[in-house]
RNA sequence: GGCACCGUAGCUCAGCGGUAGAGCAGGGGAAUCAUAAUCCCUUGGUCGGGGGUUCAAAUCCCUCCGGUGCUACCA
């Protein structure tokens, strides 16, 4: 069975669990879920990230330790993953001894082959922006001060440091992004790194020493690790790191998919694979960089205190209603607006008036007229065979689409078969059949009911919860419902009895929401 | 400042050399199986402005205007 290793960023414990990380995991599982029902042996890794400085600030200022603070946040997080149904495998955290452990060989390798060296980082360091300036970013004032471009004072810093040879990856770098188109998605990131690299890349300083939550140095105690060395690596081990034979590293590494949002592709498209290549490691095959979401039209920030949370969000639109909306809505890479009234036209026109009345009106009649058993069909028309046709391509779409995560287009071909549909009951109006030729009726709801399969297969992925619900609705037994079994060979026999439906996708009052 | 990308119907966007498209919104009609959901018809754009290449340009080139992103570290 071909393996296939998707991952979500691990989680900077440093703050609550908002829409933005809702939004990865989502995407993290929709591809999980979609992989395993293709037949692939799928693992799928979420986590949190616990060290740096700010963490400890944080700590101290709740009065309790850093390790007392990061098993709150990070239980908050593991909820929020639940919540949001992911189908995680392990859930990481960077404090844990299976990290730390393997974080401190995978330096001292990196050491062995010669791509660290001690030296000491200098720059001017504002204290009040916690960020260091270069000489042209700042200003010189008459009193021979500099300011930093926020105004505040900056200071000459120098600490002893790590570094890694980055400079020394720039041409193998471009070489890889060269032969690997794919490496970084979308495009617009792509051209961006590329751009960046082609600057010329510095060395990066890779420990610190001003304060010590973190990972120590092998052998250089005073040091912790810089935070993204330490979370980068993350992803390798989480699969058990040196490997072992046969173990998890063997079966997943390379990862076929980093799903990070686009505030931090830099770190998994630069950064990490000069890491990697310099440890003799594989490279991961993609890194996708997402959109982020505005609110209301607004940019989500603690100041404006309007950061949604995901576990609210559930419990407003239902699990599955979100989960289609924020894949549906926005296109998987872009920034997208969520608005309340977006989000409730989108489940309202789509699943309650799409998918869920189409579901309905044909389960109904089949209940109805046909002995709520699955009809047996007579002849086939153009017309029928045209729907059928339709129905038999959702699948390979659906997987050129996932190859692309465009889950837009995705859902925007299936709806399209669901549209087809809507006009086809129109248009043969069993309604109308059933007094004046019930074998065409029945025919006419058979093919409905087999049009329905693969939909509802395919958008497992996506709403596990009310596909399970439709496809027991249409009588397809639990271990018939992957996408090996989504062909017309693999119908429901006419006959089975079905149970009463009921609807999916209630619609939602805009007042309410 | 440099580099990249974007500007197409009221809204969100697709098209990227061969007589302007989709979804939603708006208008009119049909049907009544269905969560008053559905179906049919329809209004609507000189494709940001200007110039050029071409038999032919949203589509290629130049320029201007407007917008966005990136331009490295203590996440």
């Amino acid at each position: 069975m071909p393996s296939f290793y998707v991952t979500t960023p691990i989680y900077y414990v440093n703050g609550e669990p908002h829409l933005g990380h809702a939004y990865t995991t989502i995407a993290a599982d929709v591809v999980a879920r979609f992989q395993r029902l293709d037949g692939y042996d799928v693992r799928f890794l979420t986590g949190t990230d616990e060290h740096g400085q700010k963490v400890q600030q944080s700590a101290t200022a709740a009065g309790i330790t850093p390790i007392e603070f990061t098993d709150q946040v990070a239980a908050k997080f593991r909820a929020m993953a639940d919540a949001v149904g992911a189908t995680y495998d392990d859930f990481i955290r960077t404090t844990e001894p299976r990290h730390t452990e393997a974080l401190k060989k995978f330096w001292t390798l990196l050491a062995d082959k010669g791509a660290l060296y001690s030296g000491a980082y200098k720059g001017w360091y504002s204290v009040r922006d916690e960020a260091f300036y270069g000489e042209d970013e700042l200003t010189l004032r008459d009193d021979g001060s500099r300011v930093a471009p926020s105004g505040n004072p900056v200071e000459w810093v120098e600490e002893p440091s790590w570094f890694f040879k980055l400079s020394e990856y720039g041409d193998r770098l471009l070489a890889h992004y060269d032969a690997h188109p794919e490496f970084i998605q979308p495009q617009s990131r792509r051209n961006e790194v590329v751009s960046f690299v082609k600057q010329g890349l510095k060395d990066l300083s890779v420990s610190r020493t001003t304060f010590d939550w973190g990972i120590k140095v092998p052998n250089d105690e005073g040091h912790v690790v810089y935070v993204w060395l330490d979370a980068l690596f993350n992803y390798v081990s989480a699969l058990g790191w040196p490997p072992e034979e046969g173990g998890l590293y063997d079966k997943y590494w390379p990862a076929d998919l980093h799903l990070v949002g686009k505030e931090i592709v830099r770190f998994h498209a630069i950064y990490w694979p000069a890491f990697l290549m310099a440890a003799g490691m594989p490279l991961p095959k993609r890194v996708f960089g997402h959109g982020w979401w505005t609110v209301e039209g607004q940019k989500m920030s603690k100041s404006l205190g309007n950061a949604i949370e995901p576990l609210a969000l559930v419990e407003t639109y239902g699990l599955d209603q979100l989960r289609y909306a924020l894949l549906r809505e926005v296109p998987f890479g872009n920034d997208g607006d969520f608005s309340k009234q977006s989000v409730v036209h989108r489940i309202n026109s789509d699943l309650a008036n799409g998918l869920g009345n189409l579901a309905q009106r044909v389960l109904s009649l089949v209940a109805k007229n046909c002995d709520g058993k699955v009809p047996v069909p007579g002849e086939l028309t153009d017309a029928d065979q045209l729907l059928l046709n339709a129905a038999d391509t959702i699948v390979p779409q659906a997987r050129t689409a996932m190859g692309d995560l465009a889950f837009g287009k995705l859902l925007e071909g299936v709806w399209s078969v669901i549209g087809q549909a809507d006009q086809y009951i129109d248009h043969q109006a069993p309604w109308a059949l059933r007094k004046t030729d019930p074998a065409r009726m029945a025919t006419v709801l058979a093919v409905l009911v087999q049009t329905l399969r693969p939909i509802a297969i395919v958008l497992q992925a996506f709403m596990p919860g009310s596909m399970a619900r439709l496809l027991d609705q249409l009588g397809v037994p639990s271990d018939r419902r992957d996408f090996a079994h989504a062909g017309p060979k693999h119908a429901v026999p006419p006959g089975t009895s079905l149970p009463a439906p009921h609807g999916l996708f209630p619609r939602i009052e805009l007042e309410k929401a």
